[in-house]
This record gives C-alpha cells, sequence and structure tokens, in this order.
DNA sequence: TTCGACTACTTTACAGTGTTAACTTTACGC
DNA sequence: GCGTAAAGTTAACACTGTAAAGTAGTCGAA
C-alpha cells in the first residue's frame, strides 16, 4: 500500500516496535504505547501498517534479514563444506539465544499469526534455511545420500536447532544444565545426521499423527 | 485456594476452556465467552481460578497429566531398554502432534505465562520429561557415559524432538516435505545420541550466548 | 421463627486493547 | 489565493482481563 512513502515516521515506528519487542515481549506489544513514544497517536501508525499483524511481519522480515546477514559472516572465507554447515548450525544457534525477540515471532509464535502472514513473503524468508539445505548437499557431495531426501535430512538439522534455541529461550530448560554444554551437544547433534550409517532398529508409527 | 471445593462449575469452565483451546487456540481464549457457554458471568470463573493465567495453568496440568499416561501405556510391556526409550520418543512426537492445543500452552507459549507458572508445580510436571532421562541410562548402563552428562544428553532428546513437534504445529515446515519421514527421521537422530563415538570436528563459539 | 453468617454468584465499573470512519490540518502545484 | 491531496487527529466501537461492591440462597443457632 504506502510503499515507496518511507516517511521517518514509518521507521521510527519499526524501532519503537523492535525496541519494546526487545524489553517486553510479543505480549507487551501495543500500539498507543508505541505511538505515544513515537509522538503520533495510534491511528496514525495504521497510515503505514495495515494492522498489528502487519507490524509484526515487518519486524520478521527484519529479523530474516539479520539472521541472513550473521550467516552469510559465518561461513564467509570458510571453505570446508562441513566447517561450513556447523558454523551456520552455530549462528543459528547464537542468533535465537542473543535476539530471543526476533526469533520469537520468527519461529514461535503462535500459528494463527503465522498463517496470516503473507505466504510469499514467508518463502521468501525462509530462504535462509535453504542454506542448511545447500551447505549439506554440498558437504555429503552426490554420493552421500543412498535413499535420503536431501530437504528432509536440512530440515531436521534445522529442527533440531531449533528445539535447543525455542526452549533455552522460553526457559523450559532445567537451570541445573549446562547451557553451553547444551549447546555444543545440539551442534554435534544436528551435524550427526552427515555420517549416519541408519543403522537402529526404530519402532513403527505407534499412532496416526501424520495428518494435516 | 479453593483445591477442595470442587463445584461442578469448575469442571465445566474447564472443560469448555479447553474445547475454545482445541478450537480457537491460545489466541482465542476468552473469559465471557467461555462463560457464556457454561451458563454464569465472566467475574464467576475468578471464584475458581485466581486470573485467565490460573485456568490456563490448570490446562498444563491436564496435558501434563494425559502426556504422563501416554508414555506410560507407550512403554507398559516393553523391557529392552532401546526400544523403551523409542517408544517414549515416539509418544512424545505423537501427542505434541496429535493434541497440539496442549502443546502449544505447554511447551511453546511465550516465556512471560511461563514465568508466571508457580515453579514447583512446573517442577512437578516436568517429571514427565526425566522418563527420558531415566530410559536413558537405564539404555547405557553405566558404562556409556564417557564424560558425558545423563541429563545433558536426555535434555538433547527432548529439544530435538521439540523441534520437530513445535515447527510442525506450527506450520514452519516446508509442505512438500513428507512429514512422516521427517517424523521417523526426528526419532532416529533423537535417539543417535546413544552411538554416539563422539566424533566430529566441531567448531568453538563464535560470540558470547551462553549467558542468561 | 428470626437473626446472623457464610457461600455462590451477579452487577457495575475501570483501564486497557485493536481498529474504523469521519474530521482536520498541512503542504504543494496552478 | 484556490483546490487538491497527503498526513495526522479525534471520537467511537466492540472487545479484553479483572477488582469492588452488592445480592440471593442456604444453614445453624437462639
Amino acid at each position: 500500500m504506502s510503499r515507496p512513502s518511507s516517511s521517518e515516521l514509518r521507521r521510527a515506528i519499526l524501532d519503537e516496535a523492535r525496541r519494546v519487542l526487545v524489553e517486553n515481549g510479543y505480549m507487551g506489544l501495543s500500539m498507543r504505547p508505541i505511538a505515544r513514544e513515537v509522538g503520533c497517536t495510534a491511528t496514525s501508525i495504521y497510515l503505514y501498517f495495515e494492522s498489528k499483524d502487519a507490524l509484526i511481519h515487518a519486524l520478521i522480515d527484519e529479523g530474516m534479514e539479520r539472521l541472513q546477514e550473521q550467516f552469510q559472516t559465518a561461513v564467509d572465507g570458510v571453505d570446508e563444506p562441513r566447517r561450513r554447515l556447523a558454523r551456520l548450525a552455530r549462528a543459528y544457534l547464537d542468533f535465537g539465544l542473543e535476539n530471543p525477540e526476533y526469533y520469537e515471532i520468527m519461529f514461535m509464535l503462535h500459528p494463527q499469526l503465522m498463517e496470516r502472514y503473507p505466504p510469499d513473503r514467508y518463502r521468501r524468508a525462509r530462504r535462509n534455511l535453504e542454506m542448511f539445505h545447500d551447505e549439506m548437499v554440498a558437504a555429503l557431495g552426490p554420493a552421500g545420500w543412498d535413499g535420503r531426501d536431501p530437504k528432509t535430512e536440512s530440515t531436521l538439522v534445522w529442527t533440531s536447532l531449533h528445539g535447543t534455541v525455542s526452549l533455552l529461550i522460553a526457559h523450559r530448560v532445567d537451570v541445573s544444565i549446562d547451557r553451553e554444554a547444551l549447546i555444543e551437544r545440539a551442534v554435534r547433534q544436528a551435524l550427526r545426521s552427515l555420517d549416519d550409517p541408519d543403522n537402529a532398529a526404530i519402532e513403527p508409527p505407534q499412532s496416526d499423527a501424520a495428518r494435516n
């Protein structure tokens, strides 16, 4: 709508929203206080963002760009494919733990909000995560995939890292556990699919959890 | 507070709240509609739950109990330690995917809410997850832990599973990925720490993400 | 039988939310 | 100086969680 209008106010709103997000989390993000701080009325925000959702979506976009940058600098100058992948994994964890507020809206927020996130934009944003895919393919070479789907495998790396980040952020992990040790183990575990000999006797499904 | 009072109304409120939660998710959970459906006023709810948080906490307790039951039936009659662990993992995934609304409030909700969850009750609830710990210790025996902390390792199993469940629930996983294949791989990956020879050259930390 | 007291519940009200529609101010080209 | 369009405001709506005060019903003792 007001794409190229790019007033200063728009930026100020976005900055303040991010600040509030950092300080109070998603739940503490309210239009009127943002407006007050920025020096306008709440309804003025609607000149630049068509809803609160849209405002948050803009912040998600910001977060995705930052992650992308951290990914880039993480692998910059590193050649060996396995090391590149390891650094990506580490960068992902670091990003989440250092920017919990961004991480929360990017990957942890309730499904409803995400369903309202324009699908094409999310697809573009998720480009980030395809770096895992590309680097894995590079690390394994064309030979390594006996029957396994690269997309599934790279998604698995992601979900594994996400589990650790999100539970740490949400303070669900027992405080008696050494944080740094867990993180290091998480990276190791995420990357171990590279060496997977696909052994181990695993159970068949116990119920029908594959719908939806 | 009103622990033994156990009016029928309390149960009705809880039932309706759960129904709404299933249907509309956490965000759609509002006091007045619950009251209307149950046949009382919104403020009456406060006779049985001291806040909306407390109401949700009660639902979390319910969910934890259900998970506990599913865990029990999953390992019931299974003796071989590795198989027991595998079934636990599978049960966890199934629970999350079949009860996304419970899973959301139990493990995905924003940190603020969890911080208000009475710590002792959460500790008790998390007893569930200690089953991972116990079964892992049983599966590996006293010999297997060369330098590794069992608590960290079992937490790692949990975070790994959680990553998969939560991203699937939140519809963040690319739809082109075979859901069941991902799930199966997730179980496998989670349990692989049992066989870990602790190899692989891993990067040192890139930044200070171990605070908090 | 009447007087408390207690329980269960309601009414009213407050301060807050996101959002819409209508109104006003400001700036700019002719 | 006038018309127009953009930028921002005011007022309002329907909603939220929740606190305080008030009310109806029940039960036990005098």
